[in-house]
DNA sequence: AACTATTTATAAGA
DNA sequence: TTCTTATAAATAGTT
């Protein structure tokens, strides 16, 4: 057998920050990489969960996994961001401003998720005219709520940095 | 100490699929669940790597991480999607049919770039105008290439299906 | 890429 | 749920 080394072939530790070294930093993102990806499917697969991963590495190249679609995680993840996103609003102090917000808030998670089943079913059959309608009804919603947004925000007790909306459109 | 049993307190191997009962489920998808989040944490910091990572328990509850912001490697995802897709279609085996696709994905390219541009800048000055013009182009080059995918189809030669395209809008 | 001493993660058990 | 601990798995440094 190879051990005519009987002493420490190895002798490790662990670091914690940015690896300097290029080389070693390129082995290591391999290493771990896989690593990484390997439990996120175990982690699927053994628990049931739903997951998505995506990675760049310093070189720009990218590396993903998900147990679905990603596009499906990416929309629920969304989804969700912009029900947390009611609660931030409903824990503002103003009562007036705290309800209309609430409104505008409750309008536009409907029309996402208008948008999310339709991408979710065929569009083979969808026309251009649907389509169409669709982003007229979203442009309509964001308008409103973006209107609303500058209105109050005059009163600076409103920031325009506290909310973000995403839409995502699917043509399959 | 706790050695009344000196013997094996613990022979565990690994099972590797769904596990059915529920509570070791549970056990075992956060003690997994922090590993992985861990691991990514981790080579995001040794490697500069940019991860994004979104996970749903069995149960419906987000788990995220991102090392930067999450709309920002998504939109990140996307953008190399679509350049993937390009290789896809220049692959395709008639030259015709290479070169339009060719060309109207260019053109979406292009139309995703100017968005994500815009996205990652200051947007608090941006005007209801402003925001329908940045809509009526994507909705015009939309028009365009769902028209010429539907056109094409008819022969046959191309699926729906082979395409997939994404637009993010964000709102700050 | 392969090897192996160590470190780290984790399955059961408490 | 949190802690403990034996064992399994990941991996840093080397070849």
């Amino acid at each position: 057998m190879t051990r005519t080394k009987v002493r420490k072939m190895v002798r490790k530790k662990i670091p914690i920050k940015k690896i300097d070294d290029v080389t070693a930093r390129q082995v290591t993102f391999s290493k771990r990489r896989s690593g990484l990806f390997k439990k996120a499917r175990e982690l699927s697969l053994l628990c049931d969960a739903e997951i998505a991963l995506i990675v760049f590495s310093p070189g720009g190249k990218l590396f993903d996994y998900a147990s679905s679609s990603m596009q499906k995680i990416i929309e629920r993840h969304i989804l969700r961001s912009e029900l947390n996103l009611d609660k931030l609003n409903q824990s503002y102090p103003t009562e007036q401003v705290k309800f209309d917000y609430g409104d505008l808030n409750k309008e536009l998670e409907d029309r996402t998720r208008e948008l999310r089943q339709l991408s979710g079913e065929e569009l083979q059959g969808l026309t251009v005219k649907q389509l169409q309608k669709i982003e007229e009804g979203l442009d309509s919603s964001l308008n409103r709520v973006y209107k609303a947004k500058v209105d109050d925000s005059s009163s600076d007790h409103f920031s325009l940095h506290q909310t973000k909306f995403y839409i995502s459109v699917q043509i399959l």
